[in-house]
DNA sequence: AACTCAATTAAACGTTTGTTTGAATTATTT
DNA sequence: AAATAATTCAAACAAACGTTTAATTGAGTT
């Protein structure tokens, strides 16, 4: 009991000293039910029955349901903000084509993440979505906790290739180019669809390539270039 | 009973020949709540507390709470994509500059019906983007019953101003707008907080035009215009 | 005034939910 | 091997949920 409130606090804190074999299991499995179905509507019972551990076993090793959530949502979204920072400090910013680059810093990290998933990309996609544009306040601000200084350094990266863009606009524009990567991350295999079979998406690499040359325009717009 | 059924399946089937005055204002209140917070946290009794009814009467009225969901989903998103259809009927599709006026067929019936309430703008964009974005199945396959003719329609008028534009390509676009539009509605209040003061969106006329500037240099990419 | 039907009401129903408990089990350390 | 700590387990908990029931109210009709 006071051992499973250490452990849960020093795991939400900072990298877990000791992640048992349970806890990764859990922390997977729930992964894969929540992409699915979203946070709420998967019981405890469902995903500790999917990992072949006990009922008693998340409130055990994570504290409660939402500290299990915040874990699955951390795990996911932390790498990926961290890898498009890497990415924005590569960039020369004085070439031609450098907002192409700053699109591809802010979508390719997001790529990679779904396509690393062992199991069908879709599902990684759908969690990925859930994340970034979860409409769910306990979620949003868990995600938009790191995202100042993701915010900050876009704006600034935009602001340098497209003098033109005022602050508030560069802004917008990074909130534009976050919705429409997570609602066709999310959406993308129904397009199929809704189109009535006139769309086939056939991989996750073209929609990646439509996304960074719809958003470079949309990022670049205003100006006679 | 019998009544309630007969009642509920007239309702949903066309528009509800006798709407009671307890009927109207538990469509209102459940339209206000599930904007602040989603369809599943609601309860009924939050519902019919609000609305000064009955716990039963949303059972009565509508014959369950998947039924009233509906009723209020259809009654805002129906009359926006009619709007946009007509909308887009008006374009002179030769002119120059016809993709923006695409752009403004989609976008506009939205703020529109946004702006309409008469309470802050903000509740109904909210409601407006859980409907369009909506990562639950239930919600989606309602918003999406309609959507399969304004998308074919738009992909149609697209493909006409932009010629080198693919079908596939075209779908994908159109996805990517609304993903922007539906993901900037809910969360633009949030941009100044994650800005840390440096954004501010002053209002909902502002954010729009930004979305029409920025959509319409991505929807009409791909050629050295 | 008696009757009819729609609407409202209070109460209870059966499920499902996250969480807690205390004992049993396993692993680690002394 | 004994003792201590970490983990698993079955069982129960209280709370919240959507739904149903049967009785009651009210207005409109015959």
């Amino acid at each position: 009991m006071s051992i499973a409130q250490r452990e849960s606090i020093s795991a939400s804190a900072s990298a877990s000293a000791s992640a048992s074999a349970t806890k990764m299991r859990l922390l997977d499995v729930s992964a894969r039910l929540f992409a699915e179905s979203g946070f709420d509507s998967v019981s405890l019972r469902l995903i500790t029955e999917n990992a072949e551990a006990n009922l008693a076993a998340v409130n055990y090793h994570f504290g409660s349901k939402e500290e299990l959530i915040a874990a699955v949502v951390e795990k996911l979204v932390g790498p990926v903000n961290q890898r498009r920072l890497a990415l924005l400090r590569q960039i020369n910013l004085d070439i031609s084509g450098a907002c192409q680059s700053i699109v591809e810093a802010f979508i390719d990290p997001v790529i990679e993440a779904a396509s690393r998933g062992d199991e069908e990309d879709q599902r990684y996609c759908k969690l990925m979505s859930r994340c970034i544009a979860s409409r769910d306040e306990r979620v949003t601000s868990l995600v938009l906790r790191q995202f100042p200084e993701v915010l900050a350094k876009f704006v600034d990266a935009l602001r340098l290739v497209c003098p033109w863009i005022s602050s508030d606009v560069a802004h917008m524009r990074i909130m534009f180019m976050a919705g429409a990567m997570a609602h066709s991350l999310f959406h993308h295999d129904k397009l199929v669809i809704i189109s009535e079979g006139r769309c086939e998406i056939s991989s996750l690499d073209i929609l990646r390539d439509e996304l960074v040359q719809f958003l470079s325009a949309g990022m670049s717009a205003g100006t006679s270039k």
